[in-house]
DNA sequence: GTTTATTCGGACAAAATAATCCGATTTTCT
DNA sequence: AGAAAATCGGATTATTTTGTCCGAATAAAC
């Protein structure tokens, strides 16, 4: 069941987290990233292919090649493999469905959502990767 | 663009919110909600079907048949129309998709979305349909 | 230089979601 | 009784999302 972004963005911000979670410098395999997070590796190599794409990740070829973040892990927030991947649109639509939910045209639950969604919005913008770490390393073990 | 609830469960929350809106008695066909709020007939029709299974709204056959509420707008809420399609589900799921986000073994951000889900759901739960009523009608005039 | 382990790219397959079709049944109206 | 307008139910189709396969290119290790 996806709450909000689909698996695709779902599995790049685990995959990205995870990454920024190795020492710097570590470089980490496709397989390696779906061994550890449980994702189809096909479905995950797509994935980060297109990170790579959007500058996110770096990617280095051939053998004993792999993936890691394209910079710091202080300069990435998980906002960024959202837009990357989904883009930003679900910060912009309306929850009950409705066309042009506008504030002058806005559905009976404009206000409200919209309040929510501005906080879902600050709660990927604010903290970097770098953040993260510890708490994604802790998860991980329990995968 | 879907944001959180499927395309089906948008689509009855509109339909549940435009009978909220019609006077006590009205039955209003598949046809009329199909046309009023924009959404492919056969669609729409398949969704009140499941809507009166769940026992939310009433079904009157034949000619000058139609759909209208089983009870009083004051004592249906959103969060019963997500219930019966797309079910409470999300609500409980890690918005990174890691499996058995719980307190015990948290994503990296689950206190943070745990506290925005909440309150998301609260939303959902606090007003009946009666008080979006006002805002439902002249929200159906732009459409 | 050959083997090996990797990314890369494109096509393909499967599953889930969204939407449609059609015939049967029900009820009202003339 | 018959026509008309609606729901009902099941099958079908279309689209999107998710996941897979395979062969080519790349680079390290032996």
């Amino acid at each position: 069941m996806t709450v909000i972004f689909s698996k695709k963005c779902e599995y790049g911000m685990q995959a990205v987290l995870y990454l920024a979670a190795q020492d710097q410098g570590t470089v980490v395999t496709a397989e390696k990233i779906s061994r550890v997070l449980k994702i189809p590796k096909e479905f995950i190599s797509k994935i980060l292919q297109s990170l790579r794409e959007s500058g996110l990740i770096s990617s280095i070829k051939g053998k004993s090649g792999g993936f890691c973040l394209a910079k710091p892990a202080s300069e990435i927030k998980l906002i960024d493999v959202v837009e990357a991947i989904d883009g930003l649109e679900t910060f912009d639509c309306c929850v009950l469905g409705f066309p042009e939910c506008t504030p002058d045209t806005p559905c009976p639950v404009h206000d409200s959502w919209g309040a929510l969604r501005t906080k879902a919005f600050e709660m990927l913008s604010n903290e970097t990767l770098d953040r993260l770490k510890e708490k994604t390393l802790k998860k991980i073990l329990t995968i």
